[in-house]
DNA sequence: GTTGCGGTTGGATAA
DNA sequence: GTTATCCAACCGCAA
């Protein structure tokens, strides 16, 4: 019998076997002749990530997790889950042609490491004579077909986002694939799997270094099977979802005040286009809220920021991204790690931290909080900062969501009212006057009473050490007045905008004067609108600042 | 080129 | 407890 081809469905993101277009592409080939086809669902698992990608244990055990979850779901269908360890570019060639490849399949994405690792992938592919089918499926709505429709211009408004989304057909979820059929034979095993039939299983937390005993309680397990449960408990309570409106949501409760299902929409547990139809059937004529501060509202803005990050060069950094003010941060190692192990002396601000830290997730709203404090509020430290520490400690950190709302709270794109800066100290008592989460997660102020858990460096040292926490020893004294350093934040937020509106000035005028022959000279580039890197010629820097002071001095 | 409007989620104070 | 107003005045977008 002549060996059979392989058909390959590599898993990166869409760890689910539910509405996968592109795995389900690959499962009816095999279903339609298994004496021809067999298939092999992989993940590669690349150890060298570990090098330069920052995730915490938390992520990690999700992860593990979920490719457990993913492995018996592709059982139930008589397949499996193949991991391959190794890295992606090194790894194809020698299956492509050990295992006879001749079709691989996976679902598209937007993220610039990865674009770069699929397009040399598709090379490879070439060469081995390997067919390629790609399918869009981990957001609605294709970036893509939005720009276009927006006469190649990235939306910066959640408004303009929607009603162009608005023209777009929504696409059906797909139901997982029909099952293998029970004639279907598993690939023969390679040279690999012949000397340890183990080698291609899904990996323990000890493969993956995780000390699961020095971890808190697993709230939010990672997987398939866990998001399908989560999402129908939350549908459960149809009135719940049709009246629910995040800004009313609460950022400091002790059980989350949120559905929770953003870590399983980032891995692709489960299907956002699922999602989103199961929660339009439960809405449907009924009355409900409405986007943007609905479910469905909710659903949209992670659509938005996809958009924005994937026409965006540079979307997670501030130098060379056209959509983002340039900001004259500080740096300042000490407050930055005071804010990253929740030891500012804010106990609302460290309780938030915390809890990051130990559950692997927190309210939007408590991220509001943290951001703003990070950023233009209090320590006036860069958001790509904050945003590597999002993207350790953070179940849900997705790229693109995790820069867009960085830049949104640090008033550095999408969101301007740079003056609204949120208090540290009265935002959290409005839904938690009692301080019940403070006490939860710093333990060290339980005994503080309401009146001032808050604001701990207002009780006399007679009280403290009656209520047993001193502050400078048991608890940090605050590293920041709010009161006076948020006021000269927003002059310096101020000053800010005015710079950048110069620069950007100066940056069209240079596009326009250097294009001008070219209809196109007006379009907006990349590198229009940023500053000029260190080291441009003087002459260009002169009539820069002389922009910046005519600025200054008009206003 | 200008103008006016609206923007998921602020805070402090007054009524 | 809720709602209105000021604070100082941002941006993108549409007309």
């Amino acid at each position: 019998m002549a060996k059979r081809e392989t058909i390959v469905h590599w898993f990166r993101k869409g760890l689910r076997i539910h509405d996968n277009p592109a795995l389900s592409v690959a499962v009816d080939k095999v279903r339609e002749n298994p004496a021809k086809y067999c298939l092999r669902p992989i993940f590669v698992l690349d150890p060298g990530i570990r090098k330069w990608l920052r995730v915490g244990p938390n992520r990690w055990r999700f992860l593990q997790q979920t490719l457990a979850n993913l492995d018996e779901n592709l059982r139930s269908i008589n397949s499996r889950l193949y991991v391959v360890r190794g890295n992606p570019v090194d790894l194809f060639p020698k299956l492509f042609h050990d295992w006879n490849v001749t079709l691989l399949t996976y679902e598209h994405d937007i993220e610039p490491y990865a674009v770069q690792r699929d397009r040399k992938v598709e090379t490879q592919a070439k060469e081995h004579r390997v067919e390629v089918h790609i399918e869009k499926s981990h957001t609605i709505f294709d970036p893509d077909v939005i720009l276009k429709k927006n006469a190649g211009k990235t939306p910066l408004t959640y408004q303009k986002y929607a009603s162009l989304a608005g023209e777009c057909k929504i696409p059906q979820p797909l139901p997982a694939p029909q099952k293998l059929p029970v004639k279907y034979i598993a690939p023969e095993p390679d040279k690999e799997e012949r000397r340890n039939p183990a080698c291609y299983d899904a990996p323990s937390l000890k493969e993956l270094d995780v000390d699961e005993a020095s971890m808190g309680d697993c709230k939010f397990p990672g997987g398939e099977t866990e998001a399908l449960r989560r999402m129908e408990e939350s549908l459960r309570n149809r009135s719940w979802v049709c009246n629910f409106e995040k800004p009313n949501t609460s950022p400091n409760s002790l059980e989350p005040s949120t559905t929770v299902l953003s870590p399983y929409l980032k891995f692709g547990c489960l299907s956002v286009r699922l999602f989103y139809g199961r929660v339009s059937e439960a809405i449907k004529g009924q009355k409900h809220s409405q986007p943007p501060v609905s479910l469905i509202g909710q659903i949209m803005w992670r659509e938005f920021y996809y958009c924005a990050a994937a026409a965006t060069p540079n979307f997670d950094k501030m130098v060379g991204n056209s959509v983002c003010m340039q900001v004259d941060w500080d740096t300042n190692k000490e407050h930055l790690e005071a804010w990253t192990h929740g030891r500012t002396g804010y106990p609302f601000i460290d309780a938030i931290m915390r809890q990051l830290r130990q559950e692997g997730w927190i309210h939007h709203l408590a991220r509001h909080a943290v951001a703003c404090f990070l950023t233009r509020g209090d320590l006036w430290i860069s958001w790509e900062e904050g945003q590597r520490v999002f993207e350790e400690l953070l179940l849900d950190a997705d790229w693109a969501l995790n820069a867009g709302n960085w830049m949104w709270l640090s008033a550095s794109a999408f969101f301007h009212q740079f003056f609204r800066v949120y208090s540290p100290v009265a935002f959290g008592k409005k839904t938690d006057p009692e301080g019940k989460f403070i006490r939860k997660y710093v333990p060290e102020l339980a005994r503080f009473p309401a009146g001032i858990i808050y604001e701990p460096w207002k009780a006399n040292l007679e009280t403290q050490k009656k209520l047993g926490c001193i502050i400078g020893k048991d608890y940090p004294r605050r590293i920041v007045v709010h009161e006076e350093i948020s006021k000269v934040n927003i002059q310096r937020m101020s000053a800010a905008y005015k710079r950048n509106k110069a620069l950007k000035e100066e940056g069209l005028d240079g596009d326009s004067a250097a294009t001008a022959s070219s209809p196109a000279g007006k379009k907006r580039t990349a590198s229009s609108s940023t500053p000029p890197a260190k080291g441009k010629t003087a002459p260009k820097r002169q009539r820069l600042e002389n922009t910046i002071q005519k600025f200054f001095k008009k206003k």
